[in-house]
DNA sequence: GCGACAG
DNA sequence: ATCTTGTCGC
C-alpha cells in the first residue's frame, strides 16, 4: 500500500528545491495541449517590404501582451492587450484589466497562471468582431524553449488560435543552454557581424535563437517559436518590431499595464 | 550534496 | 514579477 506522498512531494521533480510545488493535472494538460502544436508558418498573409500591393495579404496587426503586478498586494494585476500597426509601429488598440490572480507562477508552467488573463482580452476584442483583432501574437515568455517544449507562448498559441512569437528577456536554462554559452556563441561570431545565433540544445534540438535586437544593447533576447510560426519568421517580424531592445508590441503592453495599475490602484 | 528556477 | 539612486549620455 502506498503511502500518500507529502505535499513538498511534488509529481514532476523538475527541481531539486522543494520551494515551487506542480498543482495536479499540469503536466497533463501541458502534454494535451502540446499535441495541438503547430510549429511551421500557418498563416495567409506575408510580411511586406518587398514587392507588397500586389493584391497579397499582408501582416498588419500584431498583437502584444503583458501582465503588472501590485507591489503591495501580489495578487493584484494588471493585464494589457496591445495591438500595433506592424508597419508603423503605431499603438492601434489597447485594453487593460485588472484582476486577481490566485494561480501561483511556477517555473516551467507560465502559462497556466497568465493565459486565461490574455485569453479574456482577445475574447473581448474578438466577440466585438473588432477590425483590429491581431494577426500575431507576441509573449513576454519563452515559446518551445522550454523544459517540455511548450512555453506559455505555445500555451496562449494553442488556446487562442493564434500565431504566437515568445520573448525572454532572460534565458530559461534548459537543454544545456546556459548563458555563458550564448556568450561563447556570441563571440565566436562576431566577426561576421552577426547580431544573432541559434540556441541549440545538448538534444540537437534548435529551441530558438538568441538576438541583439538593437544597437546599444549587448544583452540579448531569447526568440522561441510558440505555435503556428516559423523560427525563420520570428526572428524577422522580432527584428522589424525592434525600436529598442524589447520588441514594440510587448514594450508597449508593459509599459501601459504598469501605467494602468498605477492609476487604477 | 548543493544549487539552479521564463514571468 | 517587484524592491530601488544615482548616473552616464544624447
Amino acid at each position: 500500500m502506498e503511502i500518500e506522498s507529502s505535499p513538498s512531494t511534488s509529481s514532476s521533480a523538475l527541481y531539486s528545491s522543494d520551494q515551487y510545488h506542480v498543482p495536479h493535472k499540469w503536466l497533463e494538460v501541458q502534454d494535451s495541449l502540446k499535441k495541438k502544436l503547430v510549429t511551421e508558418d500557418d498563416y495567409t498573409w506575408k510580411l511586406g517590404e518587398t514587392g507588397e500591393g500586389c493584391g497579397v495579404e499582408l501582416l498588419k496587426y500584431i498583437g502584444g501582451v503583458d501582465i503588472s503586478f501590485s507591489k503591495d498586494d501580489p495578487s493584484v494585476a494588471c493585464g494589457t492587450l496591445v495591438v500595433l500597426d506592424f508597419k508603423t509601429l503605431d499603438v492601434v488598440y489597447e485594453d487593460s484589466s485588472i484582476v486577481t490572480i490566485d494561480v501561483p507562477y511556477v517555473p516551467g508552467f507560465l502559462g497556466f497562471r497568465e493565459a486565461p488573463i490574455f485569453l479574456k482580452l482577445l475574447e473581448k476584442m474578438q466577440n466585438g468582431s473588432h477590425p483590429f483583432y491581431p494577426q500575431l501574437l507576441m509573449i513576454d515568455g519563452n515559446g518551445i524553449l522550454h523544459p517540455r517544449g511548450f512555453g506559455s507562448a505555445c500555451h496562449l498559441g494553442v488556446l487562442a488560435n493564434l500565431p504566437t512569437i515568445g520573448i525572454g528577456k532572460n534565458l530559461h536554462h534548459v537543454d544545456g543552454l546556459t548563458n555563458s554559452k550564448v556568450r561563447e556563441l556570441f563571440e565566436a561570431d562576431e566577426n561576421y557581424n552577426i547580431d544573432f545565433i541559434y540556441l541549440i540544445g545538448d538534444s540537437g534540438n534548435t529551441l530558438g535563437a538568441a538576438l541583439h535586437s538593437s544597437k546599444g544593447s549587448f544583452k540579448p533576447i531569447f526568440v522561441s517559436i510558440g505555435h503556428r510560426v516559423s523560427l525563420a519568421s520570428a526572428v524577422e517580424v522580432v527584428r522589424r518590431t525592434c525600436n529598442y531592445r524589447v520588441p514594440e508590441p510587448i514594450r508597449q503592453a508593459d509599459i501601459r499595464s504598469r501605467e494602468y495599475l498605477r492609476k487604477h490602484h
